[in-house]
RNA sequence: GGAGGGAUGGGAGAGUGGUUGAAUCCGGCGGUCUUGAAAACCGUUAUACGUAAGUAUCGGGGGUUCGAAUCCCCCUCCCUCUUCCA
């Protein structure tokens, strides 16, 4: 949510956020309906203080009967008039907050304007695509060979894009979500949750997901969503909350399995582990202060990036543009990771800062030292990493021409020594 | 799942229809005193909208009333007992 006061006092820079980012928002319905909703309000403050007044009165007994009566029959015309605004109050707050959930977030100067996801400018690169010297093979070509992952028993279990993963992929699976946590909580200075995985639709609407891609999740019967991502929880934990402000800046990480619908996603990487309705994801929160959001940001990237370079998996780093950046976020950075297979780059993570976009959705706030009123706190995300997709690399990039696996040196004491998966004899 | 009890300001806790936006205590902040501190004492200490007058807010929503923290209805959450359970 972004502050109404922006749009009353700054329309033109709304607009042009909503050109650039290729969305459509009616800003003059909802600038009339904030300037309608401020003449019912004052209107209604007068006849509410004459109501008081009244009431005032005849409770003092300081008016006679016959004056009481009449007072007190003028004053029931009064409530029911007042009745009829406060409700028109409420219909206009409701279809303003509606329509105000609906308008992306403001984006940062330094987020390249731009016409799609090709306009995504390069940040930097580490690290060189590995020479083969054999056929390489795709993923999932070499886990079903090496008898790791099952697609058609996923599928019959659930459903399409579920798999089941087996032994020594399983065991590399979690063997990642440790290394990627013991980084985070012990050299990155994170603190580590284990969240709910079904969450309330306030949480939703806290960080953005809700009401506007409410297809993209799972809903129980319960009316309680799956999360899509620990962003959710993490982010959730302060919400309704004013925080010392020495409590800033808070690091949080959490392991969690996501699940998302891939709703129009069909027909996309339908081969293989990339996209599934079921991942697992080491992701990053921070509630920081607003001065130093985008400082915090270069740092969450390269508490990503770490894990990518300890895993010596190759990757790049692109800025995403005005056409390709999430709601929520001012400034975005996607992390690509190397695909043989693909011959090309493939998201592993995205760190964004979100500002206080989420945070007054949520409303998350903090205690300046210094005093004052209470101010948004900037809230900022990222994976670090996609466990999933990280296997899919680590298959792909350290795949053998015997079709075995070499294990990242890093990993061999979270897989018990093992050094290379192999086909099971 | 069944029965009962509860939700008030940063915290504890009073308040069952009329200057109650809300007693009191603790905490916080400022001051007096002191070389400094403690103690004591004095003052102050919610938020939103509004230039202001003012209006709204006692878990959330609705209702009764001239007037609701106080009465009624619905929802959410918490506690106790009971039931079930990894």
């Amino acid at each position: 949510m972004i502050d109404i006061k922006i749009l009353r006092n700054d329309s033109k820079k709304v607009a042009d956020t909503l050109t650039n980012r290729k969305a459509e928002v009616d800003l003059k319905t909802i600038l009339k309906f904030d300037e309608e909703r401020k003449e019912i309000i004052f209107k209604l403050d007068q006849l509410k203080q004459l109501r008081n007044e009244n009431s005032g009165k005849i409770g003092k007994g300081k008016v006679d009967s016959d004056e009481k009566q009449q007072l007190i029959a003028e004053t029931r015309r009064l409530g029911d008039e007042i009745k009829g605004g406060d409700a028109k109050i409420r219909e206009l707050e409701e279809e303003i907050y509606n329509r105000m959930a609906t308008i992306p977030n403001l984006l940062h100067e330094s987020t390249p304007v731009g016409e799609s996801e090709d306009d995504n400018p390069e940040d930097r690169r580490w690290g060189e695509p590995r020479v083969f010297d054999f056929d390489i093979k795709h993923h999932a070509d070499l886990a079903e060979q090496l008898d790791i992952m099952d697609v058609p028993r996923g599928v019959k279990i659930a459903h399409s894009r579920f798999t089941l993963v087996k032994g020594a992929a399983a065991q590399l699976e979690r063997a990642l979500m440790n290394f990627m946590l013991d980084i985070h909580t012990e050299k990155h200075g994170f603190q580590e949750i284990i969240p709910p995985y079904l969450l309330n639709s306030q949480c939703l609407t806290g960080t953005g997901q809700l009401p506007k891609f409410e297809e993209d999740l799972f809903k129980t019967t319960e009316g309680l969503y799956l999360l899509p991502t620990a962003e959710v929880p993490l982010t959730n934990i302060y919400r309704e909350e004013i925080l010392k402000e020495e409590l800033l800046p808070i690091y949080l990480t959490a392991h969690t399995p996501c699940f998302r619908s891939e709703a129009g996603s069909y027909g996309k990487d339908t081969k293989g582990y990339i996209r599934q309705h079921q991942f697992n994801k080491v992701e990053l929160v921070k509630l920081v202060h607003p001065d130093n959001s985008y400082d915090e940001l270069e740092s969450l990237t390269k508490n990503a990036t770490d894990i990518l370079e300890l895993l010596e998996l190759p990757y790049r780093v692109i800025s995403l543009c005005s056409a390709d950046i999430g709601f929520s976020a001012a400034k975005c950075y996607d992390i690509e990771v190397w695909v043989p297979s693909e011959d090309r780059y493939r998201e592993i993570s995205s760190c964004s800062n979100c500002t206080d976009f989420q945070a007054r959705r949520a409303n998350i706030r903090f205690k300046p030292k210094e005093g004052g009123k209470s101010r948004f706190v900037h809230t900022l995300n990222g994976s670090a990493l996609a466990v999933g997709r990280t296997v899919v690399a680590i298959l792909e990039n350290n795949q053998m021409s015997d079709g075995s696996i070499k294990i990242p040196k890093v990993l061999i004491p979270y897989m018990r020594g093992l050094t290379k998966i192999e086909m099971r004899t």
